[in-house]
DNA sequence: CCGGATTGGCGAATTCATTCGCCAATCTCC
DNA sequence: GGAGATTGGCGAATGAATTCGCCAATCCGG
């Protein structure tokens, strides 16, 4: 009786994504060979997973094509953004910023990432009250 | 043949966990009563769930007293930080600064957090070669 | 046109997380 | 002291995710 609960992409589905994302629209064969490389499995595993993937929307594909082509139907950014989400509310109840302060501690950045952040920061305390 | 993959807590445990870090080390009963609110499963489950944790170390026991006390082993923000680190690197491949930003763009925070923030970049901008 | 290689798909098997039935040990209070 | 309630635990069943065996269709070089 288990619950999948979070509609997020799970662990092999995120692993094809990010190649996906990587590389961009790419056939079968070879979105397999890094799924194999990363972690060994079979050609007839990934293309299920892409078949799974494809029902549920996470992928599109070509058929127009020999072989076909295969690419993501969701951005990282979009799919990294609701699972943020999702983080934030299962562990710190919604409150965000509490875990943001802990992942800017712990990460390196550029000085344009950091004055992007700043930019960010800014407009938000604009908004206060 | 499913494969664990990330040593993180799960739905379940999570909800769990929650519980704890909200209201502190708690008899079963009690733990029970938040979790039936939440998703309606049976007592037996509660049980077997913690149970479980406690052999995973996610929980600690009290068994010198009656009802035993169950409080979490890990902190919020310990469990918190690992979960973040696991979601960076599988959609961003590492590249946190991108992700934080978003988070940062879709949160509210107050005055106060938004100083602590700007600390933290001033800190990290120190770091730079 | 032919045989071997490549492609893609379906269904069954496996594993983990979750759920609960059922039972034993304690406790509570007449 | 004992009936009924409360506590806690174990083992089996359920369901989602993952994996692969096996097979059909298509492709490709000679």
């Amino acid at each position: 009786m288990a619950r999948p609960v979070s509609r997020q992409p799970t662990e092999v589905e995120l692993l094809i994504l990010r190649i996906l994302w990587d590389r961009g629209p790419s056939p079968v064969r070879e979105i397999h060979r890094e799924v194999e490389a990363a972690k060994g499995t079979n050609y007839s595993t990934t293309v299920k997973m892409l078949g799974i993937m494809l029902d549920k929307g996470l992928v599109r594909r070509d058929e127009t094509v020999t072989p076909q082509v295969y690419r993501a139907a969701v951005t990282r950014d979009h799919a990294g953004g609701r699972m943020l989400d999702d983080l934030i509310e299962r562990v710190y109840d919604g409150a965000a910023m509490s875990l943001v302060l802990k992942a800017l501690s712990r990460t390196t950045a550029t000085q344009d990432e950091l004055d992007a952040a700043r930019a960010l920061l800014d407009a938000m305390e604009k908004k206060l009250p």
